[in-house]
DNA sequence: GCTATAACTGAATCCTGGTTCATTTTTTAC
DNA sequence: GTAAAAAATGAACCAGGATTCAGTTATAGC
């Protein structure tokens, strides 16, 4: 006979999951390498290491699951606000405004994903170089519609939105790694004005 | 009694360490990843494996000497090109052009530079994270002496040459990435231009 | 309460790859 | 040519860590 789980076990297990992802999280924000064990995060979550593979296949399934969880957050807050105004200038000034306080407010997250993805991304099977073109695409796009409205010089517009991107992974990464205080307001100003400006806004 | 080199041995041994060095090149550049063994490398050098270790302390020494290696020639190809220019705007413009150039000829030293190199700086004891500052501050340089002759807008220019290194990364990244034709030329206009408004050359 | 099934445990297994070292080959100095 | 020293070899060793699995505990269904 098989048996059934109960609600209770539903709910239990569903809560493991997530607290082992959560672990997974901290650990893997921690220690910058890939070199964080499975142990390290069975000992974080309260279980057995056996029991990881209960919940999860693999090692490499854990930090799939892990970067889309993440990336998925950071796109979904980046969208709603992209949503609040019509002018693509405004999107994007948008767009960099949450991603920058995003990664301010979620360490965690910024580590993760600008630190530790761009090391999996060619370790593992290239799942993920896609989230990197996502976002790339994304800048792209409203290049491409300034360019359209002739409100911006003639420009690669991929090469110009790969740069904009670019500015934000190597200024997020000098941040993290930095012990200093930084003056943040003057700091996004900066990078914002620039990349305002790289673009050719009038 | 103590053995004396003879010159013959010594330049067959010089000549070996170079061999071993180029293979080691050849094999980082080749498996993204920081997955290469010792094994791969005397094999391609034509050695045992044993011999390695009488020729390289150890596989950290060995990627610290490429690096160190790689990154020393790049800097010095940049400096000899910069030496030409006396104007500020000139100077970074003929980095951006011969570092560029640079990376395009010598694709395996950007694949170790770029791809490679982020990750030991994360994993290993962080012997390297002068380099990136080194480049950054290179930048930086520059903008603070065009702020200082009032010819750019005011901004934080360690985050402005953050910025702008940060485009160089990403787009070269994106470049190795692809398997696709790529109008250079076009590319490389952007990319130089883009930094030139970034940093607000009127 | 009882038994079949599912969940959990953590010690044992297995694999990978860096490093070592006893042995073999080459070189030195006479 | 020969014996001592140095260099080279590659199989064996070893460590770390992912994964497994036999044994234990909890749950389901009656």
């Amino acid at each position: 006979m098989v048996y059934n789980k109960t609600k209770k076990v539903l709910a239990r297990q569903e809560k493991l999951r997530k607290k082992i992802l959560a672990a997974a999280k901290e650990v893997m924000a921690e220690d910058t390498a890939g070199k964080f064990s499975i142990k390290s995060i069975a000992q974080k979550a309260g279980i057995a290491t056996g029991t990881f593979y209960l919940y999860f296949a693999n090692k490499e399934a854990l930090i799939e699951i892990v970067v889309q969880d993440l990336y998925a957050e950071l796109l979904a807050i980046i969208k709603e606000e992209r949503a609040r105004y019509t002018d693509v200038f405004d999107k994007l000034r948008a767009s960099m405004e949450v991603c920058i306080k995003t990664f301010l407010k979620k360490r965690q997250m910024a580590k993760i994903l600008l630190v530790y993805f761009p090391e999996i991304n060619s370790t593992i099977n290239s799942k993920f170089t896609h989230i990197e073109k996502d976002l790339i695409n994304f800048v792209k796009e409203d290049i491409d519609q300034l360019l359209a409205e002739d409100r911006i010089p003639p420009q690669d517009s991929l090469v110009s939105a790969t740069a904009f991107v670019g500015t934000f992974r190597e200024v997020m990464l000098s941040w993290l790694n930095t012990e200093e205080e930084v003056d943040w307001e003057q700091a996004y100003n900066t990078l914002v004005e620039y990349n305002m400006r790289g673009i050719g806004k009038k």
